[in-house]
DNA sequence: GTGTTAGTATACCGAACGGTATAGTATTTG
DNA sequence: CAAATACTATACCGTTCGGTATACTAACAC
């Protein structure tokens, strides 16, 4: 039996219930319920139910932040830079679905809503990453400049979309997809 | 001075509330006040909260289910097709940017939430139109056999991103990424 | 032992939620 | 004119919401 941790266990069962339901369809009382704990203790530690999807985003989305980080790492082949980055995300994705379902639920949720601006500041932080990396390319390939933030902006939304679709079992997120995605993504870019 | 008419000032609004703020965090009196009638208007027009949104849903997005419908008529050339699909999105999209916006909050959303599915039914029927025309590509095309399904989840993700990304202000929904979008994707099916 | 701190439970707060019972008005139908 | 239908307002229902005041316990500090 695995010593007790109250705000982990509020964590993972949070996480579970948001992204099953939504985050305004889940009360701070099923939350509690659900880890076996009381109010107190969620506000102890998380101060308020925002609170507790903000450390989910940050303690969650941080290993995917670091990963992402260093396979977005330019080195002057910028195909096989992309192939890198959609494996890792996939791998994340496969890993830890109920968290990218958690995210995706938000991507383009309402602009004015709470929940959606917690996680639209990951999704910033993962474009300036790819913005990065399209900045870079840029110095080789003469013909991709100006157009660096719609590349990262549809490349993050390529991604999403067949990490959104496998969710909801239109497809796997086989190595093969991964592959053909990025070729057809390569071709829009070099053409 | 047009003739008040509450049942669809009340509609308007609450897609206006629904896709700035969220379908949860809108309550019926927000709707109702911000339409000038009181609730039981509301519900005897609509019977519920939810009946509301899926008025919205069905009579806002019949118009965009039919220009798709006529504009996936496949008369021998793919490519064509689908270049005339994106650009029905996109006008779709330009000239109703606020239910597009409903529509997209809800694309990936909890999948147990009562309002995800009422848009799912909307895009599942969109995506029968998208697999009919994959499927009588498929006799042109023998190397697209088996992966209808996908091309159709994929083909309309890539637009859903699109216009999602150009909602958020990422990019403009021109004629050139339209095109672009196509090439993009006919290359990964062709190859 | 005496504070002090972290963590937890009971019980409660006011506000907002979705929805409705009742009563009215205005228009149409006989 | 009477009856019925469509629509709208006042006022209310019970429930749930996010959040908290208070008190208690266990552990560690001095």
């Amino acid at each position: 039996m695995e010593p007790k941790d109250n705000r982990a266990s509020i964590l993972t069962c949070a996480l579970e219930l948001f992204a099953a339901q939504g985050y305004d369809a889940i009360g701070v009382r099923e939350i509690c319920s659900a880890a076996g704990v009381t109010k107190p203790t969620l506000y102890h530690y998380f101060g308020s139910k925002r609170g507790v999807l903000e450390t989910l985003v940050q303690e969650r989305g941080a290993p995917l932040l670091a990963r992402v980080q260093q396979a977005a790492a330019y080195a002057g082949d910028l195909r096989q830079t992309l192939r890198t980055l959609v494996l890792t995300y996939f791998g994340f994705a496969d890993a830890a679905p109920t968290f990218y379902r958690l995210l995706l639920g938000l991507w383009f949720a309402a602009p004015n809503h709470d929940a959606f601006q917690v996680v639209a500041r990951f999704n910033e932080q993962q474009h300036q990453v790819m913005e990065a990396l399209f900045n870079a390319a840029a110095h080789d390939h003469g013909n991709m400049r100006g157009r660096q933030r719609i590349y990262a902006a549809t490349f993050l939304g390529m991604i999403n979309t067949y990490v959104g679709l496998a969710l909801n079992g239109y497809l796997e997120l086989t190595e093969t997809h991964a592959l053909q995605a990025v070729q057809q993504f390569s071709y829009g870019i070099y053409s």
